[in-house]
DNA sequence: GATTGGCACTCGAACACAGCGAGTGCCAAC
DNA sequence: GTTGGCACTCGCTGTGTTCGAGTGCCAATC
């Protein structure tokens, strides 16, 4: 039985804990924030706390901590996410407004959320099973040796060089081009992989000799490599530093935590699983996290968008003990403006 | 006066300090290797290094560590790099074997480096100020678009839209395209860049108009600022965990340390100095770094070259007690291999 | 002159112990 | 349901003590 009161309690524990990274007694509560009753009947609310299992004390007779299981209440009821600060606002706009590629942007936005958060904070690149080509070109460099680019959608430019045994005249070239663009632009990239395998086929047999057609089987070959081979799933970090300064809320040492950060593979799981679950920003608190390096630790992480799909995730990860609030509204700003910049 | 001897003992001080991480004292010298002397001699060996500023001792009466100059005197003294480890070799092999673009290689490189040395590893971009125009392609992608792509050596590829106010024939853009190859083909970006701003001045005026030139320039000015754009010098980092592991090497926390490569700033000064003495491996040790946090790191690194040019370094970074034998060996051999990559 | 065994000395690490104080749980009274 | 009172718990901190690895120095030896 938890009375509306209680949850206030609750509250200003996880606040306070957060703060000054202490535990919570019943006195300094009465003291800080004036509940207009005594410390025993805090000490009661605490109880009744404790027996759900929300707070718990690390040594018999020390103040509270939440739980993992606090925590989450007390995420739950956040009804609404504070907006960013204006100098926050201002930050971002400085830091990304200038930006060139995806690279970039990509590595602006991770700094910048790991900036903002002060945690680590991890991008996701974007997947490209979303994203559409726009171009394909052939261009010779030298007989025999042909240069296939593959530009897509959201900046994404691969390129990788043919040889095909004979050369290919520049006329026949200039058919390839035009006829692979007609057939595959503004494609998916995984449509236009299958249609580019079946493409040589469908050229007009009065100018295209079997052999011609191997030639240009050769240089699609090399653009559906491409896409194959497009980066699926990666990880750029950055704040490190910030993890390693919150060493003291591990239990053990922070350095499991961020090898399997670096390792993505596990992190890639749980940003994939956080996505079925949640489009927007969504949060994963300690033992939520079976895996285990990351089951003392939380996650906040948001979608975001590019040409209006959901094409990955980012978000920061910490110590159980983080300012939920700020870190939850600082991911959802950061994968908004991010969302936007993709879209244009 | 230090003897032969006494050098033979600086040796064993780092090796045992390095392995043990505790202060090295006469006893356990003649324990481990079997000098033909007794302790008491050793001591006076010591004393003499002492006197040299080659070892310390951290506390009155305690075994003796390494100084900065006497891991300096051991690194010098190291006639030639031990080579990889057959498992390591493989281990490059494997790791770099099979991959695809410049981003990726560079990516896989740094955690190799980091797994061999376990250490912080750092690769810089190549640099493009040796890269090469191999080729520029306009694209027309709807009247009054047209996508400007240029491809250099080493897989750098940059694109930009230009919107000119008119359209540009489908002939003149292929002359335009023609002309610009021929002109900057083969040239240093930077030149390039030079060459493309005067560039619209020198088309034939019997098929130019002032106003086509316009439009040309419009295309060109795009050349040049994704010249101007290419990421100048960027880092990339793995092994932040590794860092982490060797906390207690360190007076202070290793945040600061972190934070500073995560800057990149003052390392890319670093890196820069480093390449103007040496272009194989070269070692900084502790206090030879002036910059705060890295004087009381080490940081070994190489500069590998792509087509045959010098384009950047990679190396690691770690406490001045590191193995510096095998660090040496380990980002000679990956600058090596990354360089052949890279030659192709 | 280099080397050696002996010896007194130093000083940090480890351990035990006591006192403090924040905080609790419980209970009787309001 | 709330409150003040009270005994109790237990981690933290500071103090002393012991232990031992290691040193510096010196006289004796090769």
């Amino acid at each position: 039985m938890v009375s509306d009161r209680s949850l206030e309690v609750l509250r200003v524990i996880v606040q306070d804990y957060v703060a000054s990274r202490e535990p919570v007694g019943s006195k300094s509560i009465v003291e800080r924030h004036g509940f207009g009753v005594s410390a025993a009947t805090i000490r009661n609310d605490m109880a009744a706390l404790e027996e759900e299992e929300l707070i718990t004390a690390p040594h018999t007779s020390s103040g509270r901590v939440p739980t993992d299981k606090g925590y989450r209440l007390f995420v739950d009821r956040m009804s609404e996410l504070r907006p960013l600060s204006s100098a926050q606002r201002q930050a971002v706009e400085v830091f990304l407004g200038q930006s060139v590629d995806v690279d970039d942007v990509l590595a602006r936005t991770v700094r910048l959320l790991a900036q903002l958060t002060q945690q680590v904070a991890v991008v996701q690149y974007p997947s490209v099973s979303h994203a559409r080509v726009r171009h394909v070109e052939f261009v010779p460099l030298a007989p025999s040796r042909v240069l296939c680019v593959l530009i897509a959608d959201f900046g994404v430019v691969e390129q990788g060089v043919a040889e095909p045994e004979q050369e290919l005249g520049e006329d026949a070239l200039a058919e390839l081009r035009a006829h692979v663009n007609a057939r595959t632009g503004g494609m998916r990239l995984s449509d236009a992989a299958d249609v580019l395998r079946e493409l040589p086929e469908t050229l007009p047999s009065e100018r295209w000799s079997q052999q011609a057609r191997d030639l240009a089987a050769t240089l699609c070959q090399v653009i559906v490599e491409q896409i194959e081979s497009t980066r699926h799933d990666r990880l750029i970090m950055a704040g490190a530093a910030n993890l390693v300064r919150t060493e003291n809320d591990f239990s053990g040492s922070v350095t499991p935590v961020l090898e399997a950060i670096e390792e993505q593979v596990e992190l890639l799981k749980l940003f994939s699983e956080m996505a079925k679950e949640q489009h927007g920003v969504a949060v994963r608190i300690g033992r939520e996290n079976a895996v285990s390096p990351f089951s003392e630790a939380s996650v906040v992480t948001s979608g975001y968008t590019g040409s209006g799909y959901d094409v990955a995730r980012l978000g920061v990860l910490g110590p159980t003990r983080m300012d939920y609030s700020n870190n939850m509204a600082a991911v959802r700003a950061v994968a908004r403006y991010l969302s936007r910049l993709l879209g244009e």
